[in-house]
DNA sequence: TAAGATTTGTTCGTATGTATC
DNA sequence: GGATACATACGAACAAATCTT
């Protein structure tokens, strides 16, 4: 006649992942930064009373989402540790190995994102940058030869957009840009070539990079945003080539 | 004077991360879908030559990654579990933690982002989705009383994007609006409160969100981006007022 | 170079918990 | 309730890595 029936919800997680969540709560109470020690194994085993393996259970699954790394010999254990952009997107690509995105997805983010950060960029970076980015387009100066030859060039020139979003300012912005390249890289890697080269696009695409690495020189934002936008257009188009669907990983660092 | 001055790199990755990547590469040799079994503790154990306790660490890492799920008892074990929207949300959480996002860096994401979910939503929805719009904003008819009373509401309209979100076809799109509808619900919920109610805002949004469910309705994309869009501005302006830089998570499921 | 100290890494044996039949 | 099959947890021992002297 009460409650009793309904045995009020029981979470019940597993020993290591309770003591993962106490080592987390540990280190927040004390505000711990990157390079903070936690205590080593045999502290822990005292501090919440389990065993050997258990604390290293849970050390794994802290390390196995980037939050610490542990090492070994004296002065070692483990430490809280920065989770890097390359987790973080390892992670997420995890999540999306199981929800089937399209490469038309994938441009509508783009054709949203990329003029903004050009825009963003504009007149923001130092002389090295311009000069990596510039160095960058200006690779491939032929047209492809041969499909082979095209894959290399397209991996080519989403690197160059990979290494625009990490001189992004907005670390969002910059992650989500950075993590469709690394998408789209595997998606051409694995791809099937049967496409023949297509000049036209090419020259394009070539002629976006360039104008697009002046225009950050020169600090002109909207000409950039405008530039980026057209590019994304032409991407796009070389893109819709290949398989619609497709995007499959699951491992990677 | 041969290459034996340099040790080939040594990636040198311990044990369980070993075998979890083994495991992992199991999965995916046999493409494996989510519910399959994978061999039980003892049947690893033999397949990978190792103790009871490597293999244990390994699964760990894979559970925490949200790539398994593992039960106890007869016919239990470990199976493949698709990543949820939740997991996948906390570990890019992680990430950010360390990477100081501010108010500004967020809204610029969402001007660019939130119209274009807006637009693409305009005409797909059902009856039911339209409905449970239309109620979520349409709750809190009145102007908030009090600063406490309009973090309420401010939460309230973040869980209508959030609901929006999920109903984006395109998945990339649909996961990071949610993912920012979250960093701002937590930025909200731990905010001080010492702005008092702006009931010029308070009255812009309202309109905004019950007019953009109309445009959903109707089937109208332009109009719907348009409204999102100056939704956005007035938005931004609520939560330019909090504190700039802010974005403390650590935790989470 | 070598020895010793420190800390994680790995294994084994055993016992307990839990869910299915 | 009892038998079975599986994960869960403990403890003791030994191995490997790395720093210090």
């Amino acid at each position: 006649m009460d409650g009793s029936t309904t045995p009020p919800a029981k979470p019940k997680r597993s020993r290591p992942v309770q003591v993962a969540d106490q080592i987390k709560q540990w280190v927040v109470e004390r505000d711990l930064k990157k390079g903070d020690k936690l205590p080593n194994e045999s502290a822990m085993i005292e501090l919440f009373s389990v065993s050997k393996g258990t604390v290293r259970e849970a050390l794994r699954i802290l390390e196995a989402q980037g939050l610490i790394v542990t090492k070994t010999g004296p002065g070692g254990g483990s430490i809280v540790g920065e989770v890097s952009a390359n987790r973080a997107r390892s992670l997420l690509a995890n999540y999306f190995y199981f929800q089937d995105l399209s490469v038309a997805d994938i441009y509508q983010m783009r054709r949203a994102l990329e003029p903004e950060l050009a825009a963003s960029l504009a007149g923001t970076l130092t002389e090295d940058q311009i000069a990596e980015l510039q160095e960058l387009a200006e690779r491939y100066p032929e047209p492809a030869k041969s499909a082979e030859e095209e894959k290399e060039q397209h991996i080519a020139s989403l690197v160059f957009h990979a290494r625009l979003s990490e001189f992004a300012e907005n670390k969002l912005l910059g992650f989500v840009i950075g993590f469709m390249a690394n998408i789209l890289t595997d998606m051409t890697v694995y791809r099937q070539l049967y496409d023949p080269p297509n000049v036209v696009l090419w020259s394009k695409g070539r002629e976006h990079q360039l104008a697009l690495v002046e225009a950050l020189r020169a600090g002109q934002a909207e000409e950039a945003r405008r530039i980026m936008a057209s590019h994304m257009q032409v991407a796009e188009e070389l893109m819709k080539v290949q398989e619609a669907h497709l995007l499959r990983r699951f491992m990677g660092d």
